[in-house]
DNA sequence: ATAATAGTTGACTAATTAGTAAACATTGAT
DNA sequence: ATCAATGTTTACTAATTAGTCAACTATTAT
């Protein structure tokens, strides 16, 4: 019972998007209202501060996100397949974002952690956690890129922290740049840190065979 | 002649150390002005806005970087040792910050430039500039490495985007992570991306070959 | 219908912020 | 010594900011 509303959803809709069109140290609560729709009582209402409101946003967005990896990493996919979706995934979306903001934005869980780390804790945090969860989609593509034969990675880990670096390096460039380009054959650079050798086949085309190293 | 002062160095000290071990858009000049020793009527009359004394800190400090990047890509070396040699000299940095400030920063122009990419031409078109100077010293140590026939690499441009995406990826992680192990063993990528392989020796030495792909 | 619950509003304070201006101080050249 | 150039200081304004609070409104279970 009671009032019903969708403020609060309106309010972490805004904050996000405040953070990622801009900065989190240069996005004010003003302004999160005025883009929601949501007056600052009631922001005071539903949380406590900007940093507790962007710690829910990004756990909320993070479901979303999570179900998108979900897909992307099926195990129904030979894991050199999902990696390059993945790669693929990353030119699509920054496409995208590129068309509705006229900015290529690259990640918010990096963009808000670099910016943030040293200063706000709850954020930096979840950040964290975020950021390692995705990467655990990434080892477990290695695991079994190595567990099928196709390369030869024991130590599933220590590569996928070097592809994460590779794959959050280049989102980053992207943004800064304000260019997609860089992540076009993003997966080159996957496969080269996992010693898989590509044979072109046509232009458009290539056979993945065996791994070297 | 006329009154003789340091407080524009003093100030394009302060605003570094403040934006790198925090954030830009939460540095005041206020802050900034304390930090220095000077008031904020010199500021106004050394620059004109935080922007300004931020691009004017960023090109000053970039001298002395550069000047680094000159010893560590010396052309006296062969060229993957140049990489190498960069690799372990992140390492080395970042923990000397780590030591001073009690943090890990990662790279001061990544960090800038991702938060305000979007905001600050001035900063975003020098950033951008900066980081593509970085990037010119790895594409010239890849492309004197496949002269040399070390490592097979035509393309030294993509490759040197490729390493750099790389490069600038683990240092922004070692700062969201505080962490510098990342950073250890930087190299292995560098050399996965490039083909080259790497024959363990001994527990801490390597020999560096031929190259795959 | 009404009362309890859930959410909204606007007006307020106190602090911080960027930016200005005019008087003042120091230096070196003459 | 004095003058012009260079840098410093103080006190100020106006705007923006985070955060509070009490009165108000809508919803729904009973």
């Amino acid at each position: 019972m009671g009032r019903v509303s969708d403020a609060k959803e309106r309010l972490m809709e805004s904050v996000l998007e405040l953070i990622w069109t801009g900065s989190y140290g240069t996005t004010t609560i003003d302004q999160i209202c005025e883009k929601a729709g949501v007056k600052k009582g009631s922001f005071y209402y539903f949380f406590e501060s900007k940093a507790h409101l962007a710690a829910a946003a990004f756990d909320s967005a993070w479901e979303v996100g999570r179900v998108k990896l979900d897909g992307i990493f099926s195990a129904s996919l030979p894991p050199l397949e999902r990696l390059r979706k993945y790669c693929d995934f990353a030119f699509q979306f920054q496409n995208e974002i590129k068309l509705r903001y006229g900015r290529v934005l690259g990640c918010p869980q990096v963009s808000l952690g670099c910016e943030v780390c040293t200063q706000e804790d709850i954020l930096q945090q979840k950040v964290k956690k975020m950021l390692d969860c995705k990467r655990k989609y990434i080892e477990s593509a290695v695991r079994d890129a190595h567990a099928s034969g196709v390369i030869d990675a024991p130590d599933a880990e220590a590569k996928s922290k070097m592809i994460m670096a590779y794959y959050e390096g280049l989102l980053t460039q992207a943004r800064i740049q304000n260019d997609v380009e860089g992540l076009r054959d993003a997966y080159l650079g996957v496969y080269a840190i996992l010693g898989v050798r590509v044979y072109p086949v046509s232009a458009s085309k290539e056979m993945v065979t065996e791994s070297v190293n």
